[in-house]
RNA sequence: GGGCCGUUAGCUCAGUGGUAGAGCAUCUCGCUUUUAACGAGAGUGUCCACAGUUCGAUCCUGUGACGGCCUACCA
């Protein structure tokens, strides 16, 4: 929300408050609070104290930091929730504990959301609520905005993403998905580190953006008069590690990719990338396999994850079924209908799958036929490999299987979340597939992959045998936190302006 | 990009072709043990914007802005 140009009652009224608390001797924005405790502290430290212990022998005076969050006043006795980013705890002052002096400049002077440095000894009020009994104070930053409604918080989506403070503020779970965000980032980090892997960090600013099909942003250096890119992934900059000579690398990192938005898309998004010498895709499938299981557990306390109406159970070994199997099993195709391209057409339109015109390749409708009815059925962790070679063109033919790939995508919750490739390291096979994208991009297809010469010169120069994987962070933490939307494990989701 | 829905007080929401209400928050008064404290009283609005229809539009119609959901591209 814009500060409108006439400030309303409300927020007069606090700036007049806040006015008065300087006049009576107040001090502006002091940078000096010093809390020798938190709210979590004080409650688990005075969990067992009964009110007539804390009566007889008084405890140490306690400096809590935090935002006043509710306000109920007795005359002569007020009490206050104390809100410090780790908890809350109840605060009370009275004439007759803290002063008439001290009491009436909270009294006038304090509204709900202002951070108060507050100074007392723990008591237990009649009821049993353990409570600091507040001698002196002093107001940290006042909170000039009057805050949204004390019970049912901020709801409103919009004003939520674009004023994240704002939700965080009002809304404590909100920061709890994000703390669950940044565990699983560390215990990822940990997990390929435990493994021998190094953590890079490669070019965001790109000649050319490779290593996906998307639709880049442009930039401009302005000192080189350079026209560049925002990455798209990282791919092609890990394998040359490997080239290079570093057997495991990955790097977590963001990228860019200049296309729609929905719930499962964010245009910059974070996502894992590792690549490991000597490894093949099964390896890759493995160790993902590995590292979500550790993942879950070391966050959740156990294997089983509540994900929406679902639980999804990481425990027990990932269903592995190529493609072809699976449209057999859950897609409810014979052996005859996958023969033609026709016969797969006809098929596929008494299941009720929206048939392209003209009919696209074998492949191409095959997959698609996987994507309308198997994708949405795959709720629990399933590998599905061996995608047919039209849509996959930058990955290595199966070695027993002509016209499709040794590939692998992870889908959980109906959701694709893990590619895991047999990576690509003929460097001949490699220009003939940039050769066949450079045709693409010639007959407008924006998303083809550029010819990238230093990436092939590399590969020129031998690059291992090696698996790859990349994995959709955001993704996993909407799985991890029950987040139906991607914008609720994004901090600032991108939002249109709004029209001043 | 397409379809559907939404936008009313600081927040959460009702509502009406005759210029609008509730709860919380705010203000005043009372109150020294509350837990969404309570009691009495008060104030609070560009009803998203613009245009049209109408004697009169927050309401009906159109256009636009922003958002949500679905869909498309994709991870």
């Amino acid at each position: 929300m814009q500060t409108a140009p006439e400030l309303n009652d409300l927020i007069r009224q606090r700036q007049h408050k806040f006015e008065a608390y300087l006049q009576r001797g107040g001090q502006r924005y002091p940078n000096e609070a010093k809390p020798n405790a938190t709210t979590a502290e004080l409650a688990a430290r005075y969990a067992a104290a009964d009110k007539e212990t804390l009566l007889g022998t008084p405890t140490p005076l306690y400096t809590l930091c935090g935002r006043v969050m509710a306000l109920r006043l007795f005359g002569k006795l007020l009490f206050a929730q104390l809100q410090d980013g780790v908890g809350r705890l109840q605060i009370s002052l009275s004439v007759d504990g803290s002063g008439a002096e001290v009491f009436g400049l909270f009294n006038d002077c304090i509204d709900l959301g202002d951070w108060v440095a507050v100074t007392g000894r723990m008591g237990r009020t009649n009821k049993g609520e353990l409570t600091l009994q507040v001698e002196q104070f002093g107001l940290l930053a006042k909170c000039r905005h009057p805050l949204p409604d004390k019970w049912h918080g901020l709801e409103d989506v919009e004003a939520r993403y674009r004023q994240r403070y704002l939700d965080m503020l009002v809304n404590p779970e909100v920061q709890q998905v994000f703390l669950t965000r940044s565990r699983m980032v560390s215990a990822i980090r940990r997990f390929l580190d435990d493994q021998g892997f190094v953590e890079v960090e490669t070019p965001v600013l790109q000649l050319q953006a490779g290593g996906a099909s998307a639709r880049p942003f442009h930039t401009h250096h302005n000192a080189l008069d350079l026209a560049l890119n925002l990455r798209i992934a990282p791919e092609l900059f890990l394998k040359r590690l490997l080239v290079g000579g570093m057997p495991r690398v990955y790097e977590l990192s963001r990228n860019f990719r200049n296309e729609g938005i929905s719930t499962k898309h964010n245009p910059e998004f974070t996502m894992l990338e590792w690549y490991m010498a000597f490894a093949t895709r099964e390896a890759m499938m493995q160790l993902m396999e590995d590292l979500l299981r550790h993942v879950v557990i070391h966050l959740n306390g156990h294997a089983q994850l509540a994900y929406g109406d679902h639980v999804i159970d990481f425990g027990k070994p990932f269903t592995r079924l190529t493609m072809r199997e699976s449209l057999l099993t859950l897609g409810g195709f014979t052996e005859a209908d996958l023969a033609t391209v026709d016969a797969l057409t006809a098929a596929a339109r008494t299941k009720g799958v929206e048939i392209p015109s003209p009919v696209s390749s074998y492949g191409e409708f095959f997959q698609h036929c996987f994507e309308t009815l198997v994708e949405p059925q795959l709720i629990q962790p399933t590998f599905i490999m061996d995608h047919p070679i039209e849509t996959s063109p930058l990955t290595r033919e199966h070695p027993d299987r002509p016209g499709w790939t040794q590939r692998a995508e992870l889908y959980i919750a109906g959701r694709e979340h893990a590619e895991h490739y047999s990576e690509l390291n003929d460097p001949d096979d490699q220009r003939a597939r940039f050769e066949a994208q450079r045709k693409k991009a010639q007959q407008g297809d924006a998303e083809a992959m550029p010819f990238d010469h230093d990436f092939l010169h590399a590969l020129e120069l031998g690059m291992p045998p090696a698996g790859g994987v990349g994995l959709g962070i955001d993704r996993l933490a909407m799985l991890l936190t029950n987040q139906p939307s991607i914008r609720d494990v994004i901090l600032f989701p991108l939002l249109r302006p709004k029209a001043s």
